[in-house]
DNA sequence: TACCTAACGAAACGAATCGTTCATATAGAT
DNA sequence: ATCTATATGAACGATTCGTTTCGTTAGGTA
């Protein structure tokens, strides 16, 4: 039996038959600011509800799992992914590890391996999580085809190949608390190679 | 209120002041059993409980929290790291790719994928990753130094820095469920670098 | 032998979270 | 003016959490 509505004028309310705007603020916010403040285990449906002072119908009607809640926080933070063109490929592959390590460093890095995490287990953040990797995959072919054209690739590996093994390095530093690498390191031996000699 | 105590003698009762290995093992055992059956989610204290015959408390007296559970199960489940020794580096990693992902494709990959998620939000399993990281790392030392012996190795590579970006290849598969790649395509690229010439 | 101690299964506890449903309000769309 | 869709607070039953208590079992010690 629900009968006392509040209608003081401080709380959001219904602007229509359409998604409040400032709900939707309100809500990512919440879910950000106690994703980072109290951690993966603190990001409960009920406890965004009460800090968003929202109604959990609501969050559940626009993100139906805690995945759809994680993607959506870090849509809104990621920015653009915008490639160095510095005329030669080692030195792109070094400024793309600083710039990502950086952006990690913020509030991003701990939300996308939440991500990562959730996908785990969860078969839709996996395939969320797998299509914006292929995203940024599609983001190196680019750069990729430049330095092809500058004769700079060895014939014998795909691009694809060596884009996966730039994502693999930039995941597994942020998976293990790492951000602090030194780009041109790992550019360096992902350009190179190991061995002596070609 | 607790007064009916079956005595029927199908449970497993205490063995004296000592663990019951039986318990350990029915623990364990159905801890994996849900991991791999009813996903990460499944793995409820309450339910281990229950699939087990065990009190709760006897769970929580031997491994504290989820990420204690999961590290015991995948101590269980994980053989000795063996590395081949093919008298070329490059086969070496292959072999290991091809190795690790034929062990991962069966039980361990989905219970390794949980720790490092679960280390995402949990400083004890973070720890405890980070930990076995670098005894791998460790491990792949001493292949290293046996190509570094047979003049394999270029010289402005660090050995850490191989096994990382080895290792990071290997989770970057596991994490996005990509275990059918081929061994001796990521070992190539890893070897030979991807520039033309030296 | 007679205690002491610790592990065990079972049950129950309060707290928290889950996902859903309901009634009521709001306002665009027709 | 009516219809439709959204936003909200409140409450629901179910589940899980971590802890506690109880009675039982058996090794360790004196």
């Amino acid at each position: 039996m629900s009968q006392n509505i509040k209608t003081d004028g401080t709380s959001r309310r219904s602007i229509g038959a359409r998604q409040n705007p400032d709900t939707e603020s309100a809500i990512l916010d919440a879910a950000l600011d106690l994703l980072l403040t109290k951690g993966p285990k603190g990001l409960t449906m009920d406890a965004v509800a009460r800090k968003a002072k929202a109604g959990k119908a609501t969050i559940y009607r626009w993100w139906p799992t805690r995945g759809a809640l994680l993607l959506a926080i870090y849509g809104r933070i990621k920015g653009p992914h915008a490639h160095a063109d510095t005329g030669q490929l080692e030195t792109d592959i070094s400024a793309f590890f600083d710039h990502v390590f950086a952006f990690w460093q913020g509030d991003a890095g701990r939300v996308f391996a939440q991500i990562i995490a959730q996908a785990q287990g969860d078969a839709e953040v996996a395939e969320a999580l797998r299509q914006y990797r292929c995203d940024r995959i599609d983001d190196w072919l680019v750069v990729l085809k430049r330095a092809d054209a500058r004769g700079e690739l060895s014939n014998d590996i795909a691009p694809e190949q060596i884009a996966e093994v730039i994502i693999a390095l930039a995941w597994q530093h942020l998976l293990i608390d790492r951000l602090d690498a030194k780009g041109a390191d790992l550019a360096r031996i992902v350009a190179s190679g190991i061995l002596k000699g070609r």
